[in-house]
DNA sequence: CGTAGAACCATGTGG
DNA sequence: TCCACATGGTTC
């Protein structure tokens, strides 16, 4: 039997332990045996007994990925590559060129997926406009307008053979690709040759001092509508009562925002070298054409005529920059456009914001460089500007720039701009333009209306379940107390540490305890007081309380801090993961718990009667009157794409049957010996959590005695070393293109829904493989036939070997709240 | 002396 | 015992 089996039993028996369930003597089952055997072709970091089937594994691989000889050769190939990828993305600094040889192995596997997208008919193939792009050198800026015309024109051709819709949210790419490719034009002709000095203290009297758009006569205000519709580039951003702006204030918690500066860069005849050591130390940012102009956005008086007045002209401004046929730059864009959403409420619609382009700088660069996942602006400056540009007299020290009035706002947009033109090369040359224009990209605008929707939470519950948990807690506190002995702080690992080990001596009763990974102290967790909680009441004390402490704090507790007038909605993140996916806070509506929790509620009032309650916080999200939620999730989307990537034979056999039960109830009904019915949630989750810790290389190999090692430690002469740098990497490779399946999904439906004359549907949250929508009741099976259509234009476009199973749910009519969903028949 | 912040731990989510 | 997150709490 392979070591990986044996390891699993280990596994199953080391989660039983505490579970109280006998392990099944059957060996293993049907299915675990199927993945397991599957597990040993992983093509990154396999299994050490793949050399038996390992060749087969290879031809099939050779053949899917094509002829080109420069992927997945054999083990050390891929193990090698595996170590580099760590140590890039260790380093801060770009890869040179030997490195990025040795890189490209291991995201072989991803890259060729990429080149299906791009070759897949629909509704993608709007994306072959960046292909040539990608494949220019820079110089060659000039010879790209005549290419893109090339590839627009054939796009237009094969526009023919398309459904109606589709063709409609193709031209949403295209605008997009539009955009872009002014923006790249442009780039080669920058203009400096003005000699206007933003910072010798001209600011305040010249021409280029922020321009206040209430100043301006109605001769003027034509103008410059009129000037933004013909400019080459807008930068943007937004000032903060404190003088402060998007580009040297990390939270705007502090300020309100003031108003918005835009940097509107003109046409211009020079066609002069980019490069920047032409311009000397003397930094001549603007043209004369250049116009930089301040949009006051807080109104004192509202109800005042000229207040009115102005508000109504700013709104047009930022509805024609919205508009414009270049593309925005904006540092933060979510921000703003969101902020643009709640103050111009009235003027600009949700669906309005959709075919804008806002090119954010920090996206960009967290594309390049995943790890940093939160670059300032400061540190944008540091790498791509002053490296190949003196700053001269100006002072960018950190202290000025948190201090800069508004009159450095103008030179932080223009060296903003030149940065997004660095960032936007460097995108290209890493292969990652499209990936930025295609996902990334118009994420921004659909984070930014998620953050404008309100989602209804049901407060009175929420203060109730408060109330009965902070009792249920005092209780357990005085338990833990009285067989302690002691009062102590409970909620204190280190105070229970003492009252186990120091005073009890428990650890003496029992085998090892393992120690925590920095102090090296005696570990509290939820795995030890397992152990424990035979030989001591206290334990099992502790381990309810931390329950339910937990579900207090953070699930009741915390979404009462989080919400406002009865509602919350969350902060979306898109740089804060290194593997591409979204993370979100305040609340963290992707870690709200997904299972109820059984609560045991004494009562006191009549008597010593006990009553268990049920706690599911998903139900305490609502949707609106005459809305209902929807969720459309991926099922087991990794384990599909780890399918796909590895070509496993057995593991692609897996999915491709008529899959009718989930796979991880099916397996722990095997372990379990039990039918699938009477699977538990509990018993789901512990074979999930398996089957994935054994996907990712955790497992021990055992002796006929039962002595075990982990993986890790093998001899590394005949098997390779697992090391943490390629359990990363499978784990990049997979879960990131989960993540980029999932925003795809969300781009495509946002897309549609915004061309749709009569849709309304809202989403509401992503929580990695699932999207949850708000849509409204009559819509209900208008919306799942369009997600349904989507997601099958998806499973072509990437041409996954699998098929995407996606089950969609509705809640009940009764409910209301997102948790209670049940699944959607077929219309 | 009180508090702001970093480090650490434990626990939940997702795959 | 895998990877990726956010949060709340204590301790220093």
């Amino acid at each position: 039997m392979c070591i990986l089996c044996l390891g699993l039993i280990i596994k199953m028996e080391y989660y039983t332990s505490h579970v109280g369930c006998e392990i099944s003597k059957v060996p293993l089952s049907d299915i675990a045996q199927r993945i397991m055997s599957a597990l040993q072709s992983i093509p990154v970091g396999e299994a050490q007994t793949s050399r038996k089937n390992g060749q087969s594994t290879e031809k099939t691989k050779e053949n899917k990925l094509g002829d080109n000889d420069s992927h997945l050769e054999n083990e050390k190939e891929i193990h090698d590559s595996a170590i580099v990828l760590l140590n890039t993305s260790a380093s801060p600094e770009k890869s040179n060129t030997g490195q990025t040889v040795r890189t490209v192995h291991v995201n072989k596997v991803f890259c060729s997926r990429e080149t299906k997208i791009m070759s897949s008919p629909l509704p993608l193939s709007a994306l072959s406009a960046f292909v040539s792009y990608q494949d220019l050198d820079l110089p060659k800026w000039v010879h790209r307008e005549r290419n893109f015309s090339v590839e627009a024109k054939k796009l237009k051709d094969g526009e023919k053979n398309v459904a109606t819709s589709l063709k409609r949210k193709q031209d949403v790419c295209t605008y997009c690709s539009e955009k872009t490719r002014k923006l790249l034009v442009k780039n080669c002709t920058p203009s400096y040759e003005g000699r206007s000095n933003w910072t010798s203290g001209q600011a305040e009297s010249s021409e280029n001092c922020p321009c206040d758009v209430r100043s301006l006569g109605y001769e003027e205000k034509r103008d410059l509508l009129a000037t933004i519709e013909q400019a080459v580039a807008l930068i943007t951003t937004m000032v903060f009562q404190d003088g402060s702006s998007q580009l040297n204030s990390e939270q705007v918690l502090t300020s309100s925002v003031k108003g918005i500066v835009v940097l509107v860069k003109g046409q211009t005849n020079c066609l002069c070298s980019p490069s920047y050591s032409s311009t000397a130390c003397t930094w001549d940012a603007s043209n004369q054409n250049d116009k930089l102009i301040y949009l006051k956005t807080e109104w004192p008086s509202i109800w005042k005529r000229e207040e009115r007045a102005h508000r109504k002209y700013a709104g047009q401004i930022l509805f024609q920059m919205l508009h414009c046929k270049v593309p925005v730059i904006c540092f933060n864009a979510k921000d703003f456009l969101r902020t643009l959403l709640l103050v111009y409420s009235n003027e600009i619609s949700w669906k309005q914001v959709a075919d804008s382009v806002v090119l954010d700088p920090r996206i960009a660069a967290w594309l390049i460089n995943p790890s940093d996942t939160v670059p300032s602006f400061e540190c944008l400056i540091q790498k791509y500007f002053e490296k190949s540009f003196s700053m001269g007299k100006v002072n960018t020290d950190t202290g000025s720039l948190r201090n800069a009035l508004y009159q450095n706002v103008g030179l932080h947009l223009e060296k903003l701009y030149s940065v997004m033109m660095d960032l936007t090369h460097d995108l290209q040359v890493q292969g990652l333009w499209k990936l930025f224009c295609t996902l990334e990209l118009p994420l921004i605008k659909i984070l930014a209306v998620m953050e404008t929707h309100k989602i209804h939470v049901n407060k009175q519950e929420l203060k109730k379940t408060s109330e009965i948990l902070g009792l249920r807690l005092k209780e357990l506190e005085q338990e833990a107390h009285q067989v302690a002995g002691e009062r102590f702080l409970v909620t204190s690992s280190s105070q229970l540490r003492e009252v186990l080990f120091e005073k009890l001596k428990l650890h003496t009763l029992c085998e090892k305890i393992p120690r925590t990974e920095i102090q090296q102290v005696e570990s509290t967790s939820e795995a030890v007081l397992n152990k424990l909680q035979d030989l001591h009441p206290l334990p099992k004390i502790i381990l309810e309380y931390r329950q339910v402490h937990k579900i207090k704090s953070t699930y009741v507790d915390g979404l009462l801090t989080c919400m406002k007038k009865g509602f919350i909605s969350s902060t979306w993140n898109q740089t804060g993961t290194a593997t591409g996916r979204l993370s979100a806070k305040h609340p963290n509506i992707q870690g709200v718990s997904k299972h109820p929790v059984r609560i045991i509620k004494k009562q006191y009032i009549k008597g010593k009667e006990e009553e268990i309650v049920t706690i599911s916080p998903r139900t305490l999200f609502v949707s609106n009157k005459g809305y209902t939620f929807l969720a459309a999730d991926f099922s087991h989307i990794e384990l599909r794409i780890l399918a796909d990537l590895s070509s496993d034979p057995e593991l692609l056999k897996l999915f491709q049957e008529p899959e009718t039960t989930d796979i991880f109830t099916t397996l722990a009904s095997q372990w379990k010996g039990i039918p699938n019915e009477q699977v538990k949630q509990a018993d789901r989750e512990q074979a999930k959590r398996m089957v994935y810790s054994v996907v990712y290389g955790a497992g021990y190999v055992v002796s006929i005695m039962g002595r075990k090692r982990p993986l890790a430690n093998i001899n590394a002469q005949d098997y390779k070393l697992r090391t943490q740098a390629e359990r990363q990497a499978v784990n990049f490779v997979v879960q990131g293109s989960a993540a980029d399946l999932c925003k795809m999904a969300m781009v495509e439906i946002f897309a549609s829904v915004v061309i749709s004359p009569t849709l309304t549907a809202r989403l509401i949250a992503q929580i990695h493989d699932e999207l949850l929508f708000e849509v409204e009741d009559s819509q209900i099976q208008e919306f799942s036939a369009l997600v349904k259509r989507t997601m099958e234009s998806l499973q072509e476009a990437t041409a996954l070997e699998v098929p995407l199973k996606v089950p969609l749910k509705v809640i009940l009519t009764a409910g209301k709240s997102w948790g209670c969903m049940t699944e959607l028949q077929e219309m």
